[in-house]
DNA sequence: CTGAAAGCTGACCATACGGTCAGGATGCAA
DNA sequence: TTGCATCCTGACCGTATGGTCAGCTTTCAG
């Protein structure tokens, strides 16, 4: 009984192999920072022997930086949201629904992350002054568009976004702590539910802008 | 014209040492995570050899556990200003003044803080399941106390404690992030107070507890 | 079928790092 | 002054890590 194992493809091998280090570099880079990760660590992850890594991705800060892009995409599309919205309850909620919901699917992405930019952004720093910064300016003014139009209170559209980023993160980057708090268990389906109505609550009634 | 150097006696050779280089390593620590601080790193910043190091901390691992510990200890003490107060108003918004100041005073203990936890808390998870949950579990009570006479809405405590931990710590961990988007400069002292003042009313009023 | 390009990998290397240690310098109590 | 405990440090060591490379196998276009 011999494994099928088909011939794959050049371009399938290329893309499986690009996957599966990405995905465990991940994983490696969000438990162990990039200092404290190994390419061997990565390398076994992936089931793909060291050499190999450095035959897809030069360097580690080359992978490094794929993971930490790959990351930034995920998280500027939970955007879309926002601008499709007629008013702060349909779009804070929608954002706030997508970034939790990253929270719960991308952890490990969220807490590369969260460590690249606690180390001063070395690899996203162009980033941030370009397409970040773009991003939250044009977001700054649909909420300042909302306030004239009497549709939440006047709050100030930098901070309540920081709000925004910062609970709905939290639940990703220390979930660890949540965890422990819960009794070493991760939450249930229930909790992040309540969670998300939690924050969604707080944060709508805090800006004025009465839920439906 | 010679330097005084005053000789030292023994006891504050000892203290000033390790102040030093606890403050050193606090910023290695935050500035590139555990794995990639290096002794030698923190030993130059602290103006010491590297071997001097390792008399006073045996261990790179007990260095950072001495680091851990001391913010901790920082960030339970925020925690006074909420058993003294009378209502949600006042209990919330002190320990809000009281964690934004940690953010600004302390943004590298923070991060170290943060850092360890998103890691899983290799160093603190004995701390995080005894003090941090007692204290957690108190602070709930608090809250629940506060909800049954009435003094605010029926918000899941926990959930609020996380939305505070999670806004006011942002400041600290992301503050690159902030500042970037902030021009690039650090914020003032105006923007500190705004940013304080807008969590603290987005929270209170979206709890519903009404600032006096 | 064939040869060249792409994919793969064990063995190897240079470096950097955490940690050690022998022995010197310094303060301090008696 | 003396003796000792504390403090200090240059030189050193073993190991782990990122990265290289020569040469192998596999795919596939022509």
């Amino acid at each position: 009984m011999t494994e099928p194992t088909r011939p794959m493809r050049r371009q399938d091998i290329r893309r499986e192999n690009e996957k599966a280090i990405l995905l465990a570099a991940e994983k490696v880079f969000a438990e162990a920072g990039f200092g404290g990760a190994t390419m061997q660590l990565i390398a076994d992850l992936a089931g793909l022997p060291k050499a190999n890594l450095h035959y897809y991705f030069a360097t580690k800060e080359e992978l490094y930086r794929s993971v930490v892009q790959n990351i930034f995409e995920i998280w500027l599309q939970a955007a879309n949201c926002f601008d499709a919205a007629r008013g702060p309850v349909d779009g804070i909620s929608a954002y706030i629904d997508a970034k939790m919901e990253i929270s719960r699917r991308h952890p490990d992405g969220s807490k590369v992350w969260a460590s690249e930019v606690m180390h001063g952004a070395p690899v996203l720093q162009d980033y941030m002054e370009s397409t970040l910064r773009e991003w939250t300016d044009g977001r700054v003014e649909i909420i300042g568009r909302w306030i004239e139009e009497g549709k939440m209170d006047r709050v100030d559209p930098r901070h309540l976004l920081y709000m925004l980023w910062a609970t709905t993160q939290h639940y990703a980057d220390f979930g660890h702590q949540i965890e422990t708090l819960n009794g070493g268990k991760s939450l249930s389906d229930r909790q992040w539910r309540e969670a998300k109505e939690n924050i969604k609550r707080v944060i709508l009634t805090g800006i004025g802008a009465q839920p439906a």
